[in-house]
DNA sequence: TATTGTTATACTCTATAACTATA
DNA sequence: TATAGTTATAGAGTATAACAATA
């Protein structure tokens, strides 16, 4: 046997618990450049393309918990990145949008992210890095009980 | 924008975080039948298929630390699936193996897990399914700093 | 009564320092 | 002194129950 985890190599999921490890140690270590991780950074961008966004929806979106979001929203808004507002038509809520600081963070963040995915994707064509995606997401749809249907509203 | 994460849809991190959560959620469930977990089913696996082998390679192997490593082998050890014996040309070190108990629920364990994997990856082609695997792949050596290259003795 | 955001909490995973026993 | 396994511990990440304010 070539390799000694030969065996487990034959699963999509070891594989992915592998490649996933390390995507993540890496793309943290470029996001710390900006104060974030890769939730806050997650929140920023979907925050940032869907304006008046509210916490449970964002948390649908990002398939967290509420009460997980809570802190990091806290983290986001001690940053000055991102803004909570009481929402007009319903007090309970808050509109989330992201300040003009949190939008130039965000593009450079989202740029040094990319540049980092093309490093990691380096070696594989453009159809084959497609490909890799497609499959991805063919993977997640499976496991998915999901009502992630619904549109979000924007500004 | 067809969804609110569209921007977010462009870095293999995120493809690959949600599959992830999706195939772990489902393989853990699968391998609760067998009172395993995943870490524990890739050490079982692991050790099953290097006899001998050392706590210390097995973590290097499984890329995790040695001081999780020993929780891990106290669960398999307490489920009567794997033996830790005292090396006898090196009494600090233990050769680890599995039982006959251990070696009957890591074979039908596997098959469950490549059943899972069949249906996870449904919808792939045999061609498309070996990208898969050959882009996680490549993916991880990226980020490697690591000596993987050791042999492993068996016995 | 139900929902939004929140608090408190617990459980897993992961990472590091320091210990013991051997080498 | 160095190494193998271990202990203790701390930090993330994640999940649930229950609360206050509002609907």
């Amino acid at each position: 046997m070539p390799r000694p985890d030969a065996s487990l190599r034959s699963f999509v999921g070891y594989d992915m618990k592998r490649a996933f490890s390390v995507i993540q140690y890496d793309v943290n270590a470029v996001l710390m450049a900006f104060g974030l991780r890769m939730v806050t950074f997650s929140a920023l961008v979907v925050i940032r393309d869907n304006p008046g966004l509210r916490q449970t929806r964002l948390a649908q979106i990002l398939m967290i918990e509420r009460p997980n979001l809570v802190l990091i929203l806290d983290d986001l808004e001690r940053a000055d990145l991102v803004l909570r507002e009481r929402c007009a038509e319903d007090r309970r809520a808050y509109e989330l949008s992201v300040t003009e600081q949190g939008a130039q963070v965000c593009e450079r963040a989202v740029r040094a992210v990319a540049r980092h995915d093309a490093r990691m994707t380096e070696g594989l064509s453009e159809a084959q890095c497609q490909a890799l995606h497609r499959a991805l997401q063919l993977i997640e749809r499976k496991g998915r009980t999901g009502d992630d249907t619904g549109s979000v509203s924007r500004a």
